[in-house]
DNA sequence: CTGTTAGCGCGTTCAC
DNA sequence: GTGAACGCGCTAACAG
């Protein structure tokens, strides 16, 4: 029924092998033969079979993104990113797929897509977004990205940080650096490729944007925390508690409320703040949508922002700067960061030394946030 | 290196077939065999190899997602949404794949995609958002859907119109439609599936939005239509004048501007509009983000949405309801719509009576437009 | 219920 | 340069 290699090869009086290295065109053909063969794939629609190739071959054209929430624009950014340099430059190997798993935050699903997409033979991998803190969801992880990169995958972490367990061989493994310099022959060792990792200075950011709100004149900061547990809530929470630290002022857990990414729960969080402290003058949120949420609950309850308020949000998502008040936020290169993950789950780039890059995070102040009206 | 079926079937002592079978689960095996296999499998840690199973089985189970454009939430919560059918309900087949394709709305890469997918042997595709009007495209998607649906991977169309050519057999041709009715027995006709359409009612939002503004007193509506040549951006621009033409209102070819579904294409659209119509008192945009920005081009003019224009997007995105104004816009189910277009591609739900159903738009009427104030 | 036997379609040695 | 084999790892008939 379906046209295959063999049909290819009797209608251009070839043999399949000849129509292989072609379609491959990693083997010297004469031009004539070529020609001749490239007709007969025209002429009759003929597609490879992928999976044929990949049992063949061993290895497929797939590259998996795990992602949060494909429907937040953060993962949509970062997603559209990798995206674009898989079927970019059409390097060693040539076009590849991209396959994009939504996890729901969920660790089991992380896992569970892990696991697909090994079966799948995936080329690569890019996990983004923060990761589960729980330490046996973390050995799970560590032991499923061992699996991977064991069978060959190129792994790329993105925007979150480095594996805690065999993310790194250790350096004192590698006796004698000079001795035995391994040439430069063997694509990859056997022992599987190591894994990348293109994190995000969110701690950083979150201090640099609790400090300016500490300059404006703000002390009682009530923060929505992102998810709890998580990497990236983690990171971004200390350095708001650095920024509140180095001020010498109280870090009143009171003032701080977990919730997800979402406007509902920027909105649940901010009414859950004023209920425990009605004299908040400032609120980081844990990203830009929950901030519009906070935004959102201060403004049914007759507050103002920033006059009465100041909300201040992370990521810079396109819209933020079309809110009104536009978002004092904190600015990640999601794109660039994306793009650098796609070349280099494609091995199109070098990884950088130590095998982990940090992207900075840039603050952005706009109108939601202003001087303390005493 | 790598753990085959083979090796499972030794440390177990059995036969790979009967590894195979407990895997598959779709053949009878003794509970204590079963036990023995899953075991052997656990110890192993084997993970099955997608493409030679795939190659067997003749089937993948990977489904494609072809989006304009992942990094809008548009497309976004549309392949969020197919993606949780996908992996919900592990029903027949079980657990799929997404894989999202970016095409970024070029009709080239649209084809490219349908062909690697169908090398990919998919399991299903779903075709999101507009297609090219122009003829000769048209004709080539439509074979290609036709060589994808003739291979057995179900199409959906979510939220494009039909396919002119060869979407439905002619009614005609199945002369005699009780005399040898088909009975239930094979899941699918040899032909091929046939493609589902899952349409947007664009023409009619579009109408009862600038029909909305009429009704405010409007007379001078500027409209961004989306990108030239496509299928969305005809349909609701038609819309748009049938409204007018029901008021008797001229259509002004000179309030017509063309741009792309971005801010800064709705910011340019706006100040060309101005350019060619200082007196206009309402635009309406190609979608929310455009809105967004024409919003921003006029008030860097000093104009004020909406005392001195009314601006109404289009999709009521997530962030619409938090922009200053709100937006008015038109509501299409959007989630509702790919969680349908899941079901439909993994076979899960019925098609719908000819192949194809229309999702309502609904108008949601907010801030951002008011009566004109002469 | 389980083992045996054939391929699935292609890449890749080898020879020629 | 090209063709003839073989095997990748698994599923799907058949037997038993």
């Amino acid at each position: 029924m379906t046209v295959t290699l063999a049909d290819v090869a009797a209608r251009a009086g070839v043999s399949a092998a000849t129509v292989s290295r072609v379609l491959n065109g990693n083997y010297p053909v004469a031009a004539s033969t070529r020609g001749r063969v490239l007709r007969a794939v025209e002429e009759l629609e003929y597609v490879v079979n992928g999976p044929a190739s990949a049992l063949a071959a061993a290895s497929s054209d797939l590259v998996g993104i795990l992602v949060n929430d494909i429907a937040d624009p953060f993962f949509g950014i970062l997603a559209g990113a990798v995206q674009a340099e898989l079927s970019g430059a059409s390097g060693p190997g040539g076009e590849k797929l991209a396959v994009v798993c939504n996890t729901g935050g969920s660790p089991e699903r992380e896992l569970t897509y892990l696991t697909l997409l090994q079966r799948q033979r995936a080329a690569g991998v890019v996990l983004t977004g923060s990761a589960s803190e729980d330490p046996a969801h973390a050995r799970a992880l560590a032991a499923g990205l061992a699996r991977l990169s064991g069978a060959g995958t190129r792994v790329v972490l993105c925007g979150r940080p480095a594996q805690a367990a065999g993310a790194e061989p250790e350096p004192g493994s590698r006796a004698e650096p000079d001795s035995r310099a391994e040439p430069e022959s063997g694509a990859e060792p056997e022992c599987g490729a190591p894994l990348t990792t293109l994190a995000f200075d969110n701690r950083g950011g979150a201090q640099r944007l609790t400090g300016h709100l500490i300059a404006l004149g703000h002390r009682r900061i009530g923060c929505v925390a992102g998810p709890a547990g998580r990497t990236t809530t983690g990171e971004r929470l200390a350095g708001h508690r650095a920024a509140l630290a180095a001020h010498g002022i109280e870090d009143a857990p009171r003032r701080v409320v977990h919730g997800a990414y979402d406007r509902g729960s920027g909105y649940d969080a901010a009414v859950e703040l004023l209920r425990r402290d009605s004299e908040l003058t400032a609120v980081v949120a844990a990203n830009d949508t929950a901030a519009l949420g906070v935004c959102a609950a201060l403004r049914d309850r007759g507050l103002r922002v920033p006059e009465d308020v100041s909300v201040a949000g992370f990521d810079d998502l396109p819209f933020s700067a079309d809110a009104a008040p536009a978002l004092t936020t904190v600015r990640l290169p999601l794109a660039e960061a994306g793009a650098r993950a796609g070349r280099l789950v494609t091995g199109r780039e070098e990884r950088p030394p130590g095998g982990r890059a940090t992207l900075p995070a840039e603050l952005m102040v706009r109108g939601s946030t202003s001087v303390r009206y005493p």
